[in-house]
DNA sequence: GAATTAATTGAACGTTCGTTTTATTAATGC
DNA sequence: GCATTAATAAAACGAACGTTCAATTAATTC
């Protein structure tokens, strides 16, 4: 046999990458093997050659589209508003909001860099640094305007963004918390973590400590 | 040839171990071929099978002691005291200790949980449980005392453990902090996310408590 | 110093890997 | 409806994989 009926490049295409974010989640990349991967969407493992060149072409490309992926995330949810509490609950917001939403995805990227090229690699670093830093700018401008009370910008950012990823290693959609309930206990977190002043995202429930906190 | 001059089975073993950690922490463990690993020790690969019988064995072997080892640490380093936010300090300080003194161990213990078989992976994660279980216990009798303000404490504890755990990821020995300084940074964003009323904790006190817990 | 044990080599086994090549069939354009 | 292009199958490639086995030599025991 040759080609099938109802074939279409671009529905192959679409399942191969599907296909291979939720294989490459599970296994590993190293582990999954394109035969593997063929069976799964329904083709010969000769039949992946025609959409990408190589096994690691796949990878890279899965990788770069979600980092794109979440800096246009950002770029969509970023509120206007000047406000560092303001900013950074919305960053939070969208962070765990899309990394909920993708994350064999998110799995993917954090776990298989080592198998890109150096090229490669620097690349994604790249996208991912751009999208740090605009965390990092959030608690530089809520320290200096003395809203945030932070011992290191950059290291507060790091424990933040580790924190928050950290999500999608137990978090099960349908179980005991909703996607609500934690991103709503994840931002009061997040406040007193920068030492907010102003709780104003978190003053529906009888929270108010931040001034105690503040002690040090 | 065969038996080489000055060979020892102890020594062999060692440095199998050591370099296994390396390698796999570096390159992944699919991707470490047993080849390269009998290379790095400057043996030939049917040398190896004396020590492990399979790959995954090694692998096995590697995160149980690792696990071990973490539990260990702790039980070693947990105060005598009742005060909650002095054990959740000596927590904290133990396992930033522990995980920056073990990096590359710790990277393998995270992300090759996938490479284990299913009784194995269970064995693994009963470690685990049993280690974040007595920061949940802190965190609860915190919160029962009213010390801590936690709206969760499941999910503080994840979030606490991933952003403890995820100092490894960026933190390099001589770089911009010393392991004293993200130390004291992390005790007082834990301090602060759990909402600490008491936050003596975060003020210069001597760590030499946890780093001794985990001299090699 | 002979016998035994410990440690390792070198070669080989069968399997699987990513990838390439060629042939074949379905869909499309004119 | 014929020519062209798109999409795939089938088979094969050499290389690398984890692992085994027999042979060989160093160290130890008595």
């Amino acid at each position: 046999m040759a080609r099938t009926t109802g074939s279409d490049g671009e529905k192959t295409e679409a399942a191969v990458r599907e296909a291979a974010v939720s294989l490459i989640a599970r296994l590993g990349y190293e582990a999954m093997s394109m035969r593997q991967l063929a069976a799964e969407v329904g083709v010969q493992a000769a039949a992946l050659y025609r959409y990408f060149p190589t096994k690691e072409d796949l990878l890279f490309t899965l990788m770069r589209e979600h980092m794109e992926g979440l800096l246009e995330a950002w770029n969509a949810a970023r509120p206007a508003a000047v406000d560092p509490a303001a900013r950074l609950a919305a960053y939070v917001e969208n962070h765990i909001a899309f990394h909920i939403a993708r994350r064999h995805a998110t799995h993917v990227s954090n776990m298989e860099l080592r198998s890109l090229s150096h090229e490669r690699l620097t690349q994604i670093l790249k996208l991912r640094t751009a999208y740090e830093k605009e965390l990092r700018a959030i608690l530089r401008d809520g320290a200096e305007a003395g809203v945030f009370e932070i011992d290191d910008v950059g290291l507060t950012a790091m424990a933040l963004i580790q924190m928050m990823t950290g999500v999608i290693v137990w978090f099960r959609p349908g179980e005991r918390l909703s996607i609500a309930e934690v991103t709503t206990t994840y931002l009061s977190m997040t406040m007193r973590l920068v030492g907010a002043k102003i709780d104003a995202y978190s003053a529906a429930r009888p929270l108010g400590r931040a001034k105690d906190a503040v002690a040090l």
